[in-house]
DNA sequence: AAAAAACTACGAATTTTTTCGTTGACAACC
DNA sequence: GGTTGTCAACGAAAAAATTCGTAGTTTTTT
């Protein structure tokens, strides 16, 4: 694909940063057989993706043992809401209320969470 | 980049049907012109989309006029409902809390949509 | 009806993202 | 201590998305 405006995470990427948030600091490997278990991928691929990310400041790596230690430079909800922000505007033209009205009628979304949902908007009062 | 799994529009694609979603029918050059007021881009440029969205059955195009007007092949519904649906399972493992929950602390939500949105769910509740 | 302007088609170049083969370094095992 | 296995670096290929130059056609203007 070509450049993004706004200089988030790839689809691979994300792909990785989520592996880190959820799993903690992991080598190549394990975040690779992670990713396997979803989408075959090369061993070296996740590498050079991880290379590729620490180059850019998304990924930390500590190189003192001879397994590199990667962890995550950002954080799940900056990026998260990065990505929304900009779903937003490509998509939405800004509308909150549309995405919204999108993400309800794509009954993927249950009864439970509708009511998680409201709870959300009730706290947000504040 | 590389591919997607599902097929939906790239953004650009995606900035071409919007203009079509928004002005109805339009030539190459009503297209090309709005979509400049955003970001500079060469005629042929969106030409050469547009030839591609329509043989990936994005657009139709009526030729029978020397200027070719084209429409949505597809609507706006059930392309925002796709792009919701995928980031929803890409970014947020199919949390529509979470999502939501992003969305909301991105401030980009005014106080009035909150209202709305609020509303929206009062009448999802049927 | 000639010249200028606007248009489409097409192929190729460019850019971005993803993938992987190869090489050399280190580690574990026998 | 030699063989086998794991690892990181690197460059380059492949795939996907975007951009544009050129050529030929139709329309408009003069």
């Amino acid at each position: 694909m070509a450049r993004e405006k706004t200089q988030g995470p790839t689809e691979k990427e994300l792909a990785i940063l989520k592996v880190l948030w959820h799993r903690g600091p992991s080598t190549v490997r394990q975040i690779n057989d992670e990713i396997n278990k979803a989408q075959e991928t090369g061993y070296t691929t996740t590498l050079k993706l991880m290379q590729i990310m620490t180059e850019k400041g998304l990924l930390i790596r500590d190189d003192s043992e001879f397994k590199h230690v990667f962890k995550p430079a950002v954080s799940a909800e900056s990026t998260e809401k990065q990505i929304v922000g900009e779903m937003l505007d490509k998509v939405f033209s800004g509308s909150a209320q549309r995405l919204v009205m999108r993400l309800l009628s794509s009954k993927q979304v249950t009864a439970e969470e509708l009511k998680k949902i409201r709870q959300l908007l009730d706290k947000m009062e504040d």
